[in-house]
DNA sequence: GCTAAATGTTGAT
DNA sequence: TCAACCTTTAGCT
């Protein structure tokens, strides 16, 4: 399930599977047929991500296809002969050699380029892109008197980040989510964007979110399990892994938000 | 076989 | 602030 990290390892990924390559498209499903027609047989130039979007420019075609996975979507592939196309399936593309199936999307569209322009515009800073600008996000946060929990799951304030990474880098900075956006100083914002640029290159490398450090899991040696992953994220009622209290969650804004209450005290 | 939950966004109220 | 939407899967029965 995707935050920014899942977007960066597949532009990457489907760049190396697709790229300078003409795809068959379909869509079982039905619902983007008109959409995969146009594809068909073009050659994919480009795979991008910014944020949580991902978009393909396409030889000879000025619009560009754009994925956005929502909570559900998913990719899988692998090489040919691809499997009989089963279940709710969006998107198919297939070069010589692999195939490229999504499901689920919430976006899955052929943009104009002015379209793409605007999804761009409205994105805050992306911790993954050489070309952020990260001064952009703390003159919206330092402006703010709105909680940073809710803040930095804004994507026109930071884009990229998800329910994980929040609660997470909030934990790592012993910061309470409830803790106003003008409360946070210059150097805490300093030291915030770098472990997101940090925590999430690292996640596009292993493929999935770790933000404990070694000494923390319970088991000190050798790769994370799942159930060491994390400091407080899906572990309410469960001792903080630095000090034993109970960790916190509560619901804001219809989303869950975790917390130690000890280590980031208001 | 059914239900709820999931790393998300949008649009209505 | 809330419901709707897209789909799969885990955890029940």
């Amino acid at each position: 399930m995707p935050e920014g990290h899942t977007l960066h390892r597949l532009a990457r990924e489907h760049t190396r599977l697709l790229g300078g390559r003409p795809v068959a498209a379909a869509s079982p499903q039905g619902r983007f047929a008109a959409g995969a027609a146009r594809i068909d047989g073009r050659v994919v130039e480009a795979v991008q991500a910014r944020g949580k979007h991902l978009f393909y420019e396409f030889d000879g075609l000025a619009e560009r296809l754009h994925v956005h996975l929502g909570l559900y979507g998913v990719f899988s592939g692998g090489p040919l002969p691809a499997p009989d196309p089963r279940g709710a399936l969006r998107l198919r593309l297939t070069t010589d050699g692999t195939w490229v199936d999504l499901r689920g999307p919430t976006a899955c569209e052929l943009l104009s380029p002015a379209d793409v322009d605007r999804i761009a515009a409205r994105l805050g800073p992306d911790p993954l892109r050489e070309d952020a600008r990260p001064a952009l996000a703390y003159r919206r946060i330092r402006r703010s008197r709105a909680p940073l929990a809710g803040l930095l799951l804004d994507q026109s304030v930071i884009a990229g980040v998800g329910n994980v990474y929040r609660a997470e880098i909030l934990f790592r900075h012993g910061i309470a989510p409830t803790r106003p956006g003008a409360a946070l100083d210059a150097a805490e914002w300093e030291a915030v964007w770098r472990d997101l640029v940090r925590l999430m290159r690292a996640g596009v490398r292993a493929g999935r979110i770790v933000t404990t450090r070694p000494g923390h899991r319970t088991r000190r040696r050798g790769a994370p399990t799942r159930a060491d992953s994390f400091y407080v994220y899906g572990r309410a009622g469960l001792p903080c892994r630095v000090c034993g209290t109970p960790v916190m969650s509560d619901t804001l804004a219809a989303r869950r938000v975790y917390w130690c209450p000890r280590c980031q005290p208001v």
